[in-house]
DNA sequence: GTGTAAAATCAGTAATCATTGAAATCGGGC
DNA sequence: GCCCGATTTCAATGATTACTGATTTTACAC
């Protein structure tokens, strides 16, 4: 009989509150608990695990490991890795948070802004030739469609970031806002 | 009997289209259904909507608009108006889209940022003291902490920014990254 | 080739979330 | 106070999504 010695109550109780806690963040941004979790939990690991560690770990099916490492690696935020003298993947995570930061919004800008774009942009021109279409109702297409153009090219820009740069960018976020004296004002 | 005459396929191509496919975008985004159609809906209308007006438009249940309107109102992204002579609610959409990003924004913050900050800060200091916990996981854990501590202070001056600062703002950033010469380089 | 462990697929089930329609509550006019 | 339309609440249903366990496929060892 085989003993499961890999459960999540034989981790520390700071690593078990961040894969549980992790989980249920994934959940309201629209990622499922699982995936959340494997991550959190190959994020947190020093060393690869296969896919049955995690299964023990979590306590979940072998399938719905198998699914959420695929979902994962579509995100690219874990990869295999090979272990010598044993023929299962092993899996590791991204431990540089800009790093996975940038893979999930470039997954996010082509899944949803792009389409969103593509979407506005339509609406836009079949608007022009319309006259039961009032100019100010014009005005909102065109307001929603360039924002949504901008949040598209600023997705675009932080993939070319290397992540250094990027974490130091957003970093002085605070402090060019600051400098430009613009933290005073009120809209 | 009534007749209704305020139906989704009385409005033109380029509203219907762009009203269903924000509903279908907005599902992605977390944001249910129904909710993001409303939305839509009294972003393109120039005149302000009651509920039953909103029913007619959209086709489902008064109950179901009811508390998709309550959910936009926390969301401050629509308001109830009154109307002369009608004593029921109309509503009309924050027209301005900046503004929009900035509420829902500052709504993300307080229901998932901060939260998970907090969660993440407890992590920390309850690793601090556990000799089971090596030094690279305590960084990981630090590194993930700070990260989310810097889209909270980022979503923070978000708020406080006019709207047409912050437009102008996330505009430039192209430029920024343009000028500092960082967007030939790769990770 | 055969045998075997690992991984992926898939159909069925469970859980979650959105939506409905009926019933209860609210609030202004009389 | 009572009435009546407007609005909200709530329990039940429907739809979607996550998850499981059994089955099939893959890939390596021999």
């Amino acid at each position: 009989m085989t003993e499961i010695t890999q459960t999540i109550d034989t981790l520390p109780d700071s690593i078990r509150a961040f894969i549980l806690h992790w989980g249920d963040m994934g959940s309201t941004w629209g990622v499922n608990r699982t995936v959340a979790q494997i991550h959190a939990l190959l994020f947190i690991m020093e060393a690869p695990l296969n896919a049955e560690e995690i299964t023990d770990y979590l306590g979940v099916a072998r399938s719905n490991v198998s699914n959420s490492l695929k979902e994962l690696l579509t995100f690219k935020t874990i990869r295999r890795v090979p272990v010598a003298g044993d023929r299962r993947d092993f899996f590791t995570a991204e431990t540089d948070v800009w790093e996975v930061a940038k893979r999930i919004a470039a997954v996010r800008k082509a899944r949803e802004i792009d389409p969103a774009l593509d979407v506005l942009t339509h609406c836009l021109q079949s608007a022009e030739g319309d006259n039961r279409i009032s100019d100010e109702q014009r005005k909102r297409l065109r307001d929603m469609q360039q924002f949504t153009q901008t949040m598209d090219r600023w997705y675009g820009q932080m993939e070319r970031l290397p992540s250094s740069t990027l974490s130091r960018l957003v970093g002085l976020g605070d402090k060019i806002v600051g400098l430009l004296g613009w933290n005073k004002s009120k809209s």
